[in-house]
DNA sequence: AAGACTAATGAGTAATGCTCAGCATGTCTA
DNA sequence: TAGACATGCTGAGCATTACTCATTAGTCTT
């Protein structure tokens, strides 16, 4: 039976797993909320429901806490990725969907995301750390999508991958930056389409030539495609603009 | 005549203005050295040959001074920019322009960049600050060159243009990342061609040349049909998995 | 030279990340 | 059921750090 230690606070003995996983839950919750800088120690034992020495016996730092937290987090999102984009066909689309999926995670949970941005990933270590390597394995996709492209004939054969990597990342950053703060809103889709467009016409192959004709029948297949979209499915904003 | 301080420092008096530029020599060569957290204020004070308490009769708070060293750099690299930038002819050139300065830059002072993008900018009061300002004057020249592009016929009408704002900063950025940390080179001379090349087929209009507009069109209907598998095979945008 | 103004000092404070010796609690043994 | 053991947990305490303020002392005016 436990009985209350001095200070009123009751003494309980958890397991090794349950205290980390109150930490960690506590952790994510304050650190979300304040950031890292304006979290004490003190708040989280607080939250925690334990005293500050309890967080230390269980993580070194508080910086290895938040890696902790941030960690968990990731493998949460990875869990189904592979899986989902092997049910989406053809260059355009996949890239979308990666594009997509990348805001969408932001858009579902900016305090976490903003976390990673601004507080984890400035950090001189953080380049050694196991969410570098996570990352890694994230951004690695879609650069392997890229390169179907360009095996398809789809795009230049020339391209200067981590260029593109970099543009659709940085652009994603940027692009969600002050939603992260809580500042502003936009839209998975939207931007999800903008981009996309962007990028593929980017890396687009030129130089073929059919003869002019071709051109107009172009137009007016896309323009039935259109209209079976329309018929078929929740409709999705087209930004490629028509001639 | 000055004499020697208990302490044996030399206690000398010197104009505002001097004094604070002392301070912020010394604060900018210790931030940059160090980072902003890892760099005491007793560390600044002694750098700059005073005690503390006299940073804080100029300086209001760390972060302040971290603020004023950031604007004189600013103010510094916008001198010639606006000048620079007249003399370049052609929107590709201009853009390309834009875009090598600013990575130029990055090469040039990457410490101090790493504070700004790093340290500075995450803050949550940045976008109060006057180097949020700064910053918005520097990226609305881009805008304003893509404006330029459009008017000339150059690039597509509708163009997302925050998009495309983004993608520019955001792709300088994450492509220099490792170069900021010192783990890493960039040649902002091919990164600024492969930049601005992938910008620029990105928005560029379709259908001036009827060679470029045939490919193009081709182009989208290879997006249009992807769509439509997209459709039909197991679907894109669902939790679910497979239809 | 005296007085006034204020730059500069340095001792001190509160907050915070982190440590550690020891206590108390759940479990195991007899 | 009672005692012993292993260890989860505590809380006082330490070192560091951003920041304050009463006091000291250059320098300028008259």
């Amino acid at each position: 039976m436990t009985v209350r230690a001095r200070g009123g606070r009751r003494r309980e003995r958890l397991s090794r797993d349950e205290r980390v996983a109150d930490i960690m839950r506590a952790a994510r919750a304050i650190f979300c909320e304040k950031g890292y800088a304006e979290t004490s120690t003190a708040q989280i034992a607080e939250e925690a429901g334990v005293v500050e020495g309890t967080l230390y016996r269980y993580f070194p730092t508080k910086r290895d806490l938040l890696i902790k937290v941030v960690e968990a987090f990731y493998e949460n999102i990875f869990a189904d990725y592979e899986r989902q984009l092997q049910g989406v066909r053809g260059t355009w689309n996949r890239l979308r969907f990666l594009i997509w999926k990348h805001l969408s995670v932001i858009h579902g949970d900016p305090a976490m995301c903003r976390l990673i941005v601004h507080e984890l990933r400035p950090w001189p270590q953080y380049r050694q750390s196991s969410v570098f390597r996570l990352n890694q394995r994230y951004t690695r996709r879609t650069l392997a999508v890229i390169k179907e492209g360009v095996a398809r004939g789809e795009f230049q054969a020339k391209i200067p991958l981590q260029i593109v990597r970099d543009m659709i990342f940085g652009c994603a950053e940027h692009h969600t930056w002050a939603y992260l703060r809580g500042e502003g809103q936009f839209s998975p889709d939207e931007a999800a389409d903008a981009i996309t467009n962007l990028i593929y016409q980017g890396l687009a192959r030129v130089g073929r030539r059919p003869e002019a004709s071709v051109a107009v029948s172009v137009v007016r297949l896309e323009q039935a495609v259109q209209r079976l979209e329309g018929l078929s499915a929740p409709r999705r904003r087209q930004r490629s603009g028509a001639a």
